[in-house]
DNA sequence: CTTGACATTGACCGGTGGGTCAATGATGTT
DNA sequence: AACATCATTGACCCACCGGTCAATGTCAAG
């Protein structure tokens, strides 16, 4: 029966949502706009009246995804934390230790990021995202330089911000890939030791793996 | 017309490396049986008749690929480094070094990886793959942490070469997605300040990142 | 009440892709 | 020479997908 409903957006977000249902429980490629109308409850013909074709309907629901999709802020808690170096590995810790419960959408994130090395706008649109999440955590970069020059030689507060997110985005394909097997602890214990001076900075020696010795905000 | 000609795994053989050249240029999405069979000179039929289903011309090219894709192999130079540590970083270097020379292949491996999401055999196989590539690290890992256990402590070797192995997959992803803004030298750069003590292990303050002061076996 | 804008539908189309299959002919065997 | 084998073909089927469109019901404005 057609007629007005939702004249706004409110059919443009319904179906945004649907289609992120959908994609998580078929990947990109199983996305269609015949299932997206179903789980919206719509006709196919509205989501090509509202997305023009299945390609905009991707590219909106990759930054309805990006707009809503966390990125590195360090909270209060962190913040008081004694060390820049401290600062930096707490947040990348609570970034890499949220990505099993985002595991949906870390996917949906791959499989954009697949379609991404053919398609400009998709790339464009990650490469954004991507900018943005690391020059979130450039400041935090640039705290543990200027600290310890000494120590870090040579090492530029960009260089850093980049490993960093490149520390985490490959994580986030370990998550996907191997969820049971990848072991967030010991990564972040590896990473932990690798950047900490040995002996040195009065860390006891914590024993185990597994429990870092530094204090981490929890993410209720 | 149909009749005997290459009666053995030639057929196979030569369907493959079409299917290689067609995922290579329309990534897996694109890889269709009537282009690899185009591509390879011989009917659909046959595509099906060796492989039974498109799934198993993928699952088939995935092994045929990772089959010859080469494994993290210390070579003397690298064997030569004075230091454990340098020996690592030096694998890792060449490894990272050589991305960009194969991109088309990683670029499909990751094709293959998101496919693993949702894929149970694709998913075995290139865990199994990793698992060989971490293992393959492994040794040299070792090596970094009974060398100097006091600046590793706490640290494992299984942890270091996941890690390892991580930041090596962290890398071929940013090649993928943004081959010309992912500077290879600054990341081999940070990486190596971050593990380097700062001050010590005699190392000059070398000037200007993208050259690092220790040697690294060319790949030819 | 009429009218016009417009969201919405459902039927329809052309293309394509995976998969099947009977027919065919080259090859090795008896 | 006759036969069995089997790789190989090409036509064919069906499902589905992206996309179009005229028709229609609804709403707000005049």
């Amino acid at each position: 029966m057609p007629g007005h409903k939702a004249p706004e957006d409110e059919r443009r977000e319904a179906i945004l949502k649907a289609a992120f249902r959908v994609a998580a429980r078929e990947r990109l490629t199983g996305l269609t706009a015949q299932q997206v109308a179903a789980e919206a409850g719509v006709s196919k013909g509205l989501v090509f009246f509202h997305f023009g074709s299945r390609d905009g309907l991707l590219v909106a629901l990759l930054d309805w995804l990006l707009e809503r999709t966390l990125v590195a802020q360090s909270d209060e808690a962190m913040r008081a934390l004694p060390s820049p170096q401290e600062r930096l590995l707490a947040v990348i810790r609570r970034d890499v230790e949220a990505l099993p419960r985002q595991r949906e959408r870390v996917e949906l994130f791959f499989d954009y990021w697949v379609m991404g090395t053919r398609h400009p706008t998709v790339r464009a649109s990650i490469r954004a995202a991507l900018d943005r999440y690391r020059d979130a955590l450039r400041p935090l970069a640039e705290d543990v330089v200027t600290a310890d020059p000494a120590r870090y030689e040579g090492l530029s507060a960009d260089g850093l911000a980049a490993v960093a997110a490149g520390f985490i985005e490959g994580c986030a394909l370990q998550v996907v890939m191997d969820p049971e097997r990848f072991d967030v602890g010991q990564s972040l214990d590896t990473l932990h030791a690798l950047v900490t001076h040995g002996g040195r900075a009065g860390m006891a020696s914590a024993g185990a793996s597994g429990s870092l010795p530094f204090p981490v905000a929890g993410t209720p």
